[in-house]
DNA sequence: GCTTGACCTGGAGCGCACTCCAGCACCTAC
DNA sequence: GTAGGTGCTGGAGTGCGCTCCAGGTCAAGC
């Protein structure tokens, strides 16, 4: 599989991919005999791995750590796992944050329905009080 | 309420402050007799109100849209409620996302303990297969 | 009246994650 | 044998959302 039919499949750009690779996250490609880069299908795998880490927000720099991981085999299992498994809490913060938001913007909606129907301006009291403090602690 | 005591207030830099006032974000900020901005409630209640758009990943160009229909009072409320009611729906899509990389991350978790039970790497059967492009159809 | 600290402005710089470009090589089909 | 498509490289450019800086003003406390 060239560069090309990975782009499409794993629906990155080639320059995703090149970029990636210039970064290390992507290593170890193989080249056929005009040079060019030859994907098996573990650079499947890994890229769609790599696009479960960035949508939950994880950046480039933390995919790097666990890619150098990856690289020294199976006695890095247990920090793999690790790095997972912290990142696991992080998606779950992640999701209880995004619930709150959510509660809050739907309050708003109401407010502003209610607003309509009386044909007024919606009242300060649901011009939103800190929602962040409460958990940040300070 | 100086520039100071807003941002320890709404936990954000005083450069974030001047910044969302340079590009609309923040309008019509009264200054005292030197020239100093002074904030009332009613800032606090929009920053709080950014923060929550900004945690839901609104980019800033949209809350400007948002922002623009306030400056016009009540009568761009239905504008200002559609406008919500989109940016609900990706929250909602949001959270249904990160649920389902969540469960990937904790199959992989999974996958890595008891590879590390038995001391081998695992299985290339976890190593991902495409998660996005099922719900993308493409 | 002087120091200190908070604030002001305009503009430059930064980190991230790409994205684009020029100029070139290779391979296949016609 | 040539046109078109795909690939290569190194490096520059982009968009976002801040963040920092220099050089200055202002107000309060000693």
């Amino acid at each position: 599989m060239y560069i090309g039919e990975l782009a499409k499949t794993c629906n990155v750009s080639i320059d995703t991919l090149r970029y990636y690779e210039k970064i290390g996250l992507i290593k170890n490609v193989p080249r056929d005999a005009g040079g060019r880069r030859v994907y098996g299908p573990s650079f499947v795998a890994w890229l769609n791995f790599i696009k479960v880490l960035k949508a939950t927000g994880m950046p480039l720099k933390d995919m790097l750590a666990y890619a150098a991981h990856r690289q020294t085999g199976p006695s890095s299992n247990q920090d793999r796992c690790d790095l997972l498994q912290v990142h696991e809490l992080r998606i779950k913060q992640t999701i209880i944050e995004q619930e709150g938001c959510l509660a809050l913007v739907q309050d708003k909606i109401s407010a502003y329905q209610s607003a309509i129907a009386k044909s007024t301006d919606i009242p300060i009291s649901v011009c939103m009080t800190d929602h962040f403090n409460k958990r940040e602690n300070k």
